[in-house]
DNA sequence: TAGAATATGTCAGTCGCTGACATTTGTCAA
DNA sequence: TTGACAAATGTCAGCGACTGACATATTCTA
């Protein structure tokens, strides 16, 4: 079940005037968020039904469903830009460097994305922790978009075909482990540390895994 | 919400005799298993309702329940043993053997599963292909409980906490995405090829991942 | 064989989520 | 400005996964 699709109908070309109806829609988004993150903090997200998001944000239980596909992507809701970040940051690397030191290089983003929301984010890892829904969503739907982009990435820079070379999956999967160890102690520590030492810190042992022992 | 847990009540201590009570209940859980791997090949897995799955199997919804948290739980009810096997097989590996060679044989225990059990994996992976719903609960849960096993096991092996040092979990996620990648191979190609190969194969590039161009 | 333990059925109910339809609100051209 | 079209929202009814509570039946044990 769960973890439909919302067409998000973005931009329609004109990325310079945003109108008053895409303001308001945005809006309640934002609204319909905050209202989520307010009270899944407060209550937890068990505790939280829909209606209880909907009903503080002002909104239908299903204006609500109209904006996002499930409860868990409300509280993920503010994650969007991230995806393209990493996109991005990952196509600016030269070709030159070393696919690891790019993807090193990449984690500037999460690391930026983290320091700007730092109170969503450890919202959000606390939530996983404790709400197997959330874990779920968290691995299953958020980190396999970003692996997905590390994927790609990786395939590109070494010239294979992702679907029949097993390289850039892997690499991917060790860096997303890397990231999911890293946010894990960044977040259990309260979110004091530095999560862009944290990350390169437990990528440190990618370059040489095959020689563990 | 869904993947809640639900307490398997395992051999009393008596692995000899189970009884007739003990027969009769795994007797159920199997058909249910059936039930559901039957409706789920004929209609697919959103188009199979946990009371279509009950009613086959000659039980009340709510005896399903009480075999499995969820309906995704009810398609991967066949794979209880596998976690245990691969930790066996894991703490059978000599010490002095590297590490990926270890988790390399232990990947036995995986392609002998398949082997006996091709119709039902094959059943899996082609519903975790087209289905998100189950797609994500085998990430999330099926393959995070397997690779909570090799994080253990290669945190064991190094004499390292896992909490602490990231090498198990980065090498353990290397390893996910080797078997994800020769699974989904295997999956896509029919069932035909020999699935350990494809394993070994996607493994091969872990020795040297820091190198990679 | 009596009594404790466990498995099952039944029923009512919660909650996430969706389709359908009517209403409002923003947009854009005449 | 107005009038028509598009998009956002509200309302309502309903499906389906999942759960708690209680009664009943079956198995185990002393």
């Amino acid at each position: 079940m769960c973890y439909g699709r919302v067409v998000t109908e973005v931009a329609t070309g004109n990325a310079a005037a945003p109108g008053r109806r895409e303001r308001k829609r945005s809006q309640t988004r934002a609204d319909l968020i905050a209202a989520a993150h307010h009270l899944f903090s407060e209550q937890g997200f068990d505790e939280t039904t829909t209606a209880d998001i909907a009903e503080r944000a002002d909104v239908s239980q299903r204006t609500l469903f109209r904006h996002f596909p499930s409860k868990e992507a409300v509280l993920y809701g503010d994650m969007e830009g991230l995806r393209h970040e990493l996109r991005d940051a990952l196509a600016e690397r030269p070709s030159g460097e070393s696919i690891v030191e790019s993807l090193r290089q990449a984690m500037l983003s999460l690391a930026n994305d983290v320091e700007q929301n730092r109170g969503s984010r450890l919202l959000q890892g606390r939530l996983a922790a404790g709400y197997p829904s959330v874990s779920a969503y968290s691995r299953a739907v958020v980190q396999t978009e970003w692996e997905r982009e590390l994927i790609e990435a990786v395939a590109l820079r070494l010239g294979v075909d992702a679907a029949s070379d097993a390289r850039p999956e892997v690499l991917a999967g060790a860096t997303m482990s890397a990231i999911r160890f890293a946010t894990r102690q960044w977040t259990t520590g309260g979110a004091k540390g530095d999560y862009l030492l944290l990350i390169l810190d437990a990528m440190g042992c990618i370059d040489d895994l095959g020689m563990t022992t």
